[in-house]
DNA sequence: CTAGGGTTAG
């Protein structure tokens, strides 16, 4: 445990950092124990009592809970004037103000100044970069920590494993982290499974998904809750159903996670009778003011194909929020009725009534694209940046090319895959090779499913197209040497399994 | 003797 110094790596994620957290904070309420605990402190503080380091840690962890930063560096004051400032516990507390507060910068700065570091405090570090979208960095100051002689403890592996899962570059170090995660011993701990589940079905490892839930007691409500999210995820909406109502059955405590996935498995199977009661156990449960029950509620109703009854719960809720509005354009756009729900959207964007973030225009460009707008969708696209200073992210660059490439606009579609600061990745590669089709480029196509050829080396699917495509321009050589690279390569001819044929 | 870090939801 020696002294240490980390730096920012260039900030290559900090466009993540926002929209992460903003959500991850919006259902911390104040808690009320939490004030009094605070106002004792300031009071004690203002009768001229000297706090002890006891205190001063527990004032700090009541910061934290009540998101309170001012406070928090007041109290940073008080201990760099008391000496406590090489107190562990009280660094680290430190530390966990600032990251919860999203303060980055105040938090890397203490941690940077203590001389000596034990797992909490690290830990505490590496699961506010991750808290706050940088996972990448939360990755690169485990592996430091690797190189010291503390060693990481299931808080950190579970802090570390959720930065795997929320942050691309380094989604696929989370099957290393696994590997850890067994050798130490930490496989049983319900934080690290459930960690663990969330991150295989991301992954679309359902094989993985069950075999930790089957090896897990499976009476922790935070598994179940992510069991029913991770089955809903891949289309396994019947067993997300089973899980919740063995939930039910069996009086687990049911929280406002659990409706929210439920009423994501209703809604990806049209149950709306189902949906309908759980919407009563909102009503009963009093959840009936949480944007994401409500807003589940909205998506719930809206697959269900009750456009009037999603309107009506949006009506009822008390206050309206990005989120909220979100979903309402979501439940127009995929109700067929996207020009509305451009409506709804240029309406509150002239009122200033909310600012659109990322995942609004990834609904808003996906609308247009599927309304035949495309147009108006690569203006809506050009605005993100002018407008609304939002950078944007691979979700809505996936956007933008499928609108050029829809419009038949071939090399503008190219030219953004190729330029954008993110790879392209087979999706992408894809929908452009289905338009390639569509227009009969071959020269282009042919770059598409070549590249699709390396990302998913398993898929028929580019090679049939690109087949379909020379077949189109009468080049029968070029559909003969298909067979042969399919040949070669080991593809199997059958579809099973590969739905998305352009 | 008292104190610190964690999982799931658009």
């Amino acid at each position: 445990m020696s002294a240490r110094s980390f730096s920012f790596q260039s900030g290559f994620c900090l466009s993540f950092g926002f929209s992460s957290t903003a959500h991850k904070v919006f259902d911390k309420s104040p808690q009320r124990h939490g004030h009094e605990a605070v106002a004792s402190f300031v009071q004690g503080n203002v009768l001229g009592k000297k706090p002890t380091k006891y205190e001063l840690c527990s004032a700090l962890n009541c910061c934290a809970k009540t998101l309170n930063s001012h406070l928090g560096s007041q109290i940073h004051g008080k201990i760099v004037h008391s000496g406590f400032d090489q107190n562990l516990y009280i660094n680290s507390s430190l530390v966990n103000v600032y990251t919860k507060c999203g303060s980055m910068g105040d938090a890397m700065k203490v941690f940077n100044g203590m001389e000596v570091h034990d797992e909490v405090s690290w830990t505490s570090m590496i699961c506010g970069l991750s808290q706050n979208g940088q996972g990448g960095e939360a990755l690169c100051l485990f592996k430091e920590m690797m190189t010291t002689l503390v060693r990481p403890n299931c808080v950190t592996y579970v802090s570390v494993i959720s930065a795997c899962t929320e942050q691309e570059s380094v989604f696929r170090c989370g099957e290393l982290l696994d590997a850890h995660v067994i050798m130490l011993g930490h496989e049983s701990n319900s934080f690290v499974v459930s960690s663990l589940i969330d991150y295989y079905s991301k992954c679309g490892r359902m094989d993985k998904v069950v075999m930790l839930f089957g090896s897990c007691l499976a009476s922790d409500d935070v598994v179940l809750n992510t069991m029913i999210s991770a089955y809903t995820r891949n289309q396994q909406g019947e067993e997300a159903l089973k899980v919740f109502v063995k939930m039910r059955d069996a009086n687990a405590s049911l929280s406002e996670h659990t409706l929210t996935s439920v009423l994501d498995a209703c809604g990806a199977l049209t149950v709306l009778q189902m949906g309908k009661q759980v919407h009563g156990l909102v009503t009963k449960m009093g959840s009936d003011q949480n944007t994401f029950v409500v807003g589940a509620l909205i998506n719930m109703y809206s697959k269900c194909g009750d456009i009037d009854e999603a309107c009506h719960v949006f009506d009822q809720a008390g206050y309206k929020n990005n989120i909220l509005w979100t979903s309402l354009i979501t439940a127009y756009a995929q109700s067929g009725r996207g020009p509305d729900a451009l409506r709804i959207f240029d309406h509150l964007v002239m009122e200033k009534r909310f600012y659109p973030d990322h995942v609004c225009f990834t609904v808003v460009l996906t609308a247009c694209n599927h309304s035949g707008l495309l147009d108006k969708g690569i203006s809506y696209f050009k605005k993100m940046t002018s407008d609304y200073n939002l950078a944007p992210e691979i979700d809505q660059y996936a956007c933008l090319i499928d609108l050029y490439a829809r419009k038949g606009d071939l090399n503008s579609a190219k030219k953004v895959m190729e330029e954008m600061p993110f790879d392209a990745n087979a999706v992408m590669w894809s929908s452009f090779l289905s338009s390639c089709k569509e227009y009969g480029n071959v020269e282009l196509g042919r770059e598409a499913a070549y590249k699709l050829f390396e990302l998913e080396p398993h898929s028929p699917v580019p090679y049939l197209i690109l087949a379909d495509l020379y077949a189109g321009a009468g080049l029968w050589d070029g559909v003969k040497n298909i067979r042969k690279l399919m040949n070669e390569n080991g593809v199997r001819k059958s579809l099973a399994g590969w739905s998305c044929v352009g």
